[in-house]
DNA sequence: AGCTAAGTCAAGCAGCTGATTTAATTCTTC
DNA sequence: GAAGAATTAAATCAGCTGCTTGACTTAGCT
């Protein structure tokens, strides 16, 4: 069980060689239409199983690699978080909310397929509730959650709930779609992560300040 | 090839008795989670090649799923459209852009299954390109853009761009979120699909109305 | 040095996949 | 009403799936 055996160091590093070469392939293919049998392959091992045998059934590989990412951005938040204090402007919570992943796939150098893949993951009916799952177990969103609470204290709940569900979604595609063209070549809006995620800052504060329209409407 | 022999509209029966099944198990369970044998059993057709027969592969069969909605949508659409005239209001051309998704799902009666199957087709890296395309031969939404645009003449074009890829990932995420909250029975923020598009309107064109960071910020 | 436990590898299992083929049924058309 | 086409049904195919198995290799301990 100790931490730097030869063996343990081993073991440890053809698990991270699973996790890359799958991530990658989930986002280039799709997490449905890559086999176990290819991961382990892709990883450069010739055991067919050897996802299995690490890792178990594909949905705990999609959760260790969650898991992996997320420790990293869930430090990015908390040092974000630590400079806001206890701040009345809108833009600063967002930029909490906002920038962790950005900025985590700017550290993690071109390319990545992190967004890629969490957009599938979301919005997969039966991996939805891993994602879930591990937001809701970060303390520090929720601490974001409150901050924007005080913020908008005339706001009525359920439109402050719907709008935080409108970011959630947001950051994820949004990161997902300069990551696609980025590995495509494409043309992006942004020169870096960095700028993207101000244009999102920009859109999200605008969005969550935004008049609510009360009663009904005409058709 | 005439329309209206018995024949004719028998096959035209099981094409949508097909349709409907697919539409219903890829929500439910998703895309790639379901076989066309799956489809075709679900669809009562004692023959587990119906889908082949009828449809060709699986890629055939979503764009023919996205084929059936888009054309209701397009048309409500256009509606719209008509009614927006030269408006340079941007509320006016946000409702173009949004209302025609929510309203098409409020016409289909619940339960409906067609947003959550948007939001994984519109995330899938190899299903992509059939949503892309589908949007991209609609007039009325090259219309819409030109119309958004004529109402923010100041702002930059590839703000706009990012802007517009933001909004297009609200309508379908949101809808499906939506969609599935009602499946499950869970509390839903708002209490009809109008209502839930105006709370989306208001948050878009706060959205698209929010000033623009120029130039770097600091970290 | 020899034993145990863990990791790796290779092969094989039943089951399901899409796709094709053949047979039976059903409607159109002459 | 019979010929013929089109749809449904049923059986079959090779290929891939996840999963299990057992043999082999190697680190770590006594």
């Amino acid at each position: 069980m100790a931490g730097r055996t030869v063996r343990a160091e081993q073991v440890s590093a053809t698990r991270e060689l699973i996790l890359t070469a799958a991530e990658r392939l989930f986002a280039e293919r799709g997490v449905y239409a890559v086999s176990n049998r290819q991961v382990s392959e892709a990883a450069g091992q010739g055991n067919n199983a050897a996802v299995g045998y690490h890792f178990g059934t594909k949905t705990d590989l999609v959760r260790a690699i969650i898991r992996k990412h997320a420790a990293r951005i869930e430090e990015i938040r908390a040092r974000l978080l630590a400079a806001v204090g206890d701040s009345t402007d809108v833009r600063d919570w967002v930029d909490c909310l906002v920038r962790p992943v950005p900025e985590h796939l700017a550290a993690l150098g071109s390319p990545t397929w992190y967004a890629r893949f969490c957009a599938q993951v979301m919005t997969d009916p039966a991996l939805r509730r891993l994602m879930a799952e591990e937001s809701l177990s970060s303390p520090s969103l929720r601490q974001i959650v409150e901050g924007v609470r005080r913020c908008l204290p005339d706001m009525p709940d359920e439109v402050r709930v719907e709008r935080g569900d409108m970011v959630r979604h947001l950051i994820v595609h949004v990161a997902a779609e300069r990551e696609r063209a980025l590995a495509e070549n494409t043309p992006t809006p942004r020169t870096s992560w960095h700028d993207a995620a101000t244009g999102l800052v920009d859109a999200v504060v605008g969005m969550w300040l935004a008049p609510v329209t009360r009663g009904r409407e005409i058709t």
